[in-house]
DNA sequence: GATGAATGAGTCTTCATTCAT
DNA sequence: CATGAATGAAGACTCATTCAT
């Protein structure tokens, strides 16, 4: 069995205020992350985090609603730091001063090079992507908000001169599930020279796009 | 089962010859891609096929090793049929004529509307792409077909003027995984008119990392 | 189950410490030997063991890693338990009074009467010695124990006399054997005066053999 | 699953006849040997004979009852076959020539040695005699027989002088079950040599049993 | 008569989750 | 609070046997 169930839940969820409680979740987080890596998702049972955490099953299921839970929170957390990152990139005063391709060329290198998040989870995001209509929508909310900085972006630069594009919003779709795919699929390669080129070719093919 | 170890016995797959036969396979198949497209790969079990399939479950495993082997038929066949529709429209003698941007168009056009596979099935693809690894080697090499394509094209068109890429072999991953994730993601949204927009910017986008 | 492989997973075996998990496990152990008494290995499946031992079949799993597990720690157990009775028997230090004739017969009719083990399991124990190689090569080492007990009780006896065997390791194979047949054979048949009889046959068969 | 089953069985098996119809019976019987040789009984599926008999699964059970029957057929031969050899070894009027002890030495020799069946079968047949109450039956009415004709030698032998062993139907069995057991256990352990030694001790130990 | 496609009951085993201690 | 023993529903897969062709 999968994912996405029914949870007729009653059972309160642990909020950890003292500091060893607070450990004992991160003990467990960082099991679970462990374990995901190493085996999956579904390959991963609960008595197994629990092990590596050094914990009970029945503490386990004191902070987290249920297995699936603990993936959201890992997986959130992922992407809400590499979009945080991205906008903060993205912020149009720092595209102000330079070459935007320079700017370009820096962001697609920073992303396709940066991973924050071990390359497990990254097979695990996406799976659980197309798998779970709930993650899903979490994961869409946040690219929403990298989608809505690149489009103000776009209206930043405008100012200083004409975009060659002009549906900024289809524009600004097309060029973040670009290079998010392309670093996602980088990503699990592994290769390291092929990457530094993708960055080039990349970053030349957004720029073009938009600039001349 | 009844004794010690497990069966080396090696099970032969039926491989239908006559009519009836062809057609309880075709009905098995049917049945599956129905299960799978609403409940998903792991939610679906094999009995919930034979049913719909109105086969029994052993008819079910006369056809086919296992439940996987289903789905591999059924997603390798769609990974084909889609690469090699791309495969052949990208075929050099038909871009000889007529502006390469049209052809460019036209080629994205037909991608992102053409879904000859259910859409259900479209997220199961991506799914156990990053699940199973033995998929994933399998998809990739039907990739490297479409990016080979790409290459050979490069190499016509270079003929008649300069490309602006240097590295032909990356910028045909770049621009194939964004094609192919962007129509991917569209699908899955299903919004008739954002596929309309996505296909000029996505055709801009590669028009103008190639030609000009 | 859910993707790809099969479970690397190693299952943890329960051994219980606690006295209220000793009496889970033993609950199942007693349920199972009924159940294979009853209906023999094979037709024994693990939800009947876990309803009659009124625990889940869960528990079970914890406790044993398969159901041939079951069979096994039972099996052993009893023909350990045989084996050790006769090899403290055959004891050298006590056949050092009294005809040795008569602790042939002391033995033999020990052997043939003490059925620790139901006789159902009996039955059970030599179907597998048959069926399953790996039990059968644990039956063997621990036949060897007694067969290398006898060795060294004719070693000892040849110091008090002579005795008429050359070879000791084959006439204890062969006596071994012979014993051990015709009493797994008598008590199938349950007709105890065809065990005392057959009790003063096969004891003056093995004290002509090695005596006089 | 395994054994002993329910027959509410209406179908009618058919008896061979004709020469091309005796030929597939003896097709299938040569199928099942070699599997159940290899695989053991229960590992052997219907298919696997059929498909090594060239014959249909359909066939086979037009010509057998079940898969148990195949079997039965099988051993029962076997169990005669050797039985009969017995038998007629062990005619008394053989007997009066010669000393008593070359008869049980050279009886039991070609006992030992003489393996008209392969060793896999020798293993099935003890399987199912533990496992099979029917089987067990239709053999030990077999192993009657061998019992009386040993019985009707010692009334033969006595009158050439005493025999040592008083009752005469205990001592047959228990004889009988020893050299039976001896037997079985070495063919299984396929050593030459020490089936050799053990035909000497086991001629000893039944010598001195019923002569001096 | 021969065939082999079809059947579906039956089995072991896993694992998320609960709750008594 | 923490624990981990207990649970049992759920699922993939096998195979003896039948019967339409």
């Amino acid at each position: 069995m999968a994912s996405v169930k029914k949870r007729p839940l009653i059972r309160e969820i642990r909020v950890p205020q003292q500091a060893r409680s607070r450990k004992t979740r991160a003990r467990a987080l960082r099991a679970a992350i462990e374990c995901f890596e190493e085996l999956g998702y579904d390959e991963t049972n609960t008595a197994e985090i629990a092990r590596r955490g050094r914990i009970g099953v029945g503490t386990l299921y004191g902070y987290f609603r249920d297995k699936r839970a603990i993936l959201l929170e890992l997986l959130e957390g992922t992407v809400n730091e590499i979009a945080n990152y991205a906008i903060e990139a993205l912020d149009p005063v720092k595209w102000q001063k330079g070459d935007p391709r320079d700017h370009v060329r820096a962001l697609i290198d920073a992303l396709f090079h940066t991973r924050r998040i071990h390359p497990g989870m990254q097979r695990i995001l996406w799976e659980r992507y197309f798998k779970d209509p709930e993650f899903r929508a979490a994961v869409q909310q946040i690219e929403q908000r990298v989608i809505a900085a690149l489009m103000q972006l776009f209206n930043a630069l405008r100012a200083g001169g004409p975009l060659r594009i002009g549906d900024g919003a289809t524009a600004a779709f097309v060029i973040y599930s670009s290079v998010e795919w392309t670093a996602s699929r980088l990503v699990l390669s592994g290769d390291e020279e092929a990457i530094d080129r993708a960055v080039v070719a990349t970053s030349d093919m957004v720029s073009r796009f938009l600039f001349d």
